[in-house]
DNA sequence: CGATGATTTGACGAGCCTCAAGGTACGTGG
DNA sequence: CCACGTACCTTGAGGCTCGTCAAATCATCG
């Protein structure tokens, strides 16, 4: 059964700017059902018009783009509350491919009611440029990371990134939450060897950093972390959800 | 003397979508004016919250990040045709910095009306959407790059893109076309040296792939420099403007 | 308990970076 | 007109980071 809007749980916690009852309705219009996947299963292929769009609401995944080589790049983590599918909607297709690290369930839309969706609910609008914004901002860093930085560096980035958005989403404890990714995910999206990041991750254990073992991460010293990664302290600031 | 939008140059260029006259009238509505700066000038600075956005008419320009330690990450180049500063507008401020390679003029709009825009002309305010999506697009593409091909195939494939947009815009002849920027720059723009940018370069020349000096771009074999990237072919589709 | 997939470690080499010096084009002032 | 400065491009030498190859360890699961 498919939650209704009204009762979302993800809308309450306090990362997501809170919408009034007009817009939580839009929403619902917009919504047409639930899905949920399988970890492992592709949700979109890169190339792909899918007839629909997502938001994440529970589970985590990957999006990533591939060579015809064979490289992987994965351009960014999916996380609850991650919308899912713009590009197809607008551009026609898929620029890259996504696909669950976890089980996940996914609100869904319908593609060919977003341009109506536009015309009705300017808002609403406004939040989906937003969240396409949130998208490339999260891009360029990826890109100053994986071309400025040393492995060790972006590790240190990456995992204070990754961990920034598990607090926001209250999965954290005492610094520590559940990471289900695999060291080739993270290396692949460092542009690093599965063998360079895992001796680069030894590093990080070794200064007492961070630890990130079966699945789970735990950051030791942020201050220590961020400092290594010559990350400036942007705080984490509320956004809206679709 | 600024242009009217009924008579702006770029719009009629095939390369973006056409506007039918109700849409030529609301970008009129609104723009403010017109920005001409020289080459070397810094457009927004990172961080910065400002008042306007801008869309490129003429000229070339960067848009870059910066590491506290002083690296430099490229994270696009501004074509005729870009719209700049949406970040500001949306998320609060400027996610990157954008100077200018050339000297170029702008289109001015007033970042505090977007809001009141979208409400009032929903196909535009996709069309903003759209242009978010391309730019995500594109740094997508860049992060492969970065972080999954060679020195050589992430200048190929540069060289490529660059041309590419260079022709959608009218702006080649004969594969040819001026390429305003300094090696430092697209050594920046792919996580390279300058030194090993500069060798690799040579060795595109040495292979008859491609030629770049004095700010001329030479394109000898396309299919051999798509082949060495190992680009899938993608044709440059149409694109609105704002 | 074997099979499969992920992590870990070591050895070695290659690609890329840094340092350094020289070259070219172009503008400026004596 | 030439000396000089500046900005950018080019080339060589040497070293470090990171990639590749290989194999061992570990975890999970049927």
């Amino acid at each position: 059964m498919a939650t209704a809007c009204k009762d979302c749980p993800l809308r309450k916690k306090p990362l997501f700017k809170q919408m009034d009852g007009r817009e939580v309705e839009h929403m619902q219009n917009f919504k047409v059902g639930e899905l949920r996947i399988e970890a492992g299963a592709t949700l979109l292929m890169e190339g792909s018009n899918s007839p629909q769009l997502f938001t994440a609401l529970r589970g985590m995944g990957l999006r990533y783009k591939l060579l015809e080589s064979g490289e992987r790049q994965v351009v960014n983590f999916v996380f609850p509350g991650d919308f899912i599918g713009l590009q197809a909607a607008v551009l026609g297709e898929m620029t890259h491919s996504v696909e669950a690290s976890t089980s996940m369930t996914l609100c869904v839309f319908d593609r060919k009611a977003l341009f109506d969706f536009f015309k009705a609910y300017p808002e609403r609008a406004y939040v989906v440029t937003w969240l396409a914004c949130v998208e490339e901002h999260f891009l360029g860093e990826a890109l100053l990371s994986v071309g400025q930085r040393t492995a060790v560096e972006a590790l240190a980035w990456a995992l204070v990134r990754l961990h920034q958005r598990g607090e926001a989403l209250g999965l954290t404890r005492n610094g520590e939450m559940n990471l289900p990714y695999r060291q080739q995910d993270l290396a692949d999206a460092l542009g690093l060897s599965l063998v360079h990041t895992n001796k680069s991750l030894a590093k990080l254990r070794e200064k007492r950093l961070a630890t990130w073992r079966n699945g789970r991460l735990e950051l030791h010293d942020i201050a220590g972390l961020r400092n290594l990664a010559k990350m400036g302290d942007e705080p984490v600031t509320e956004r809206p959800l679709m």
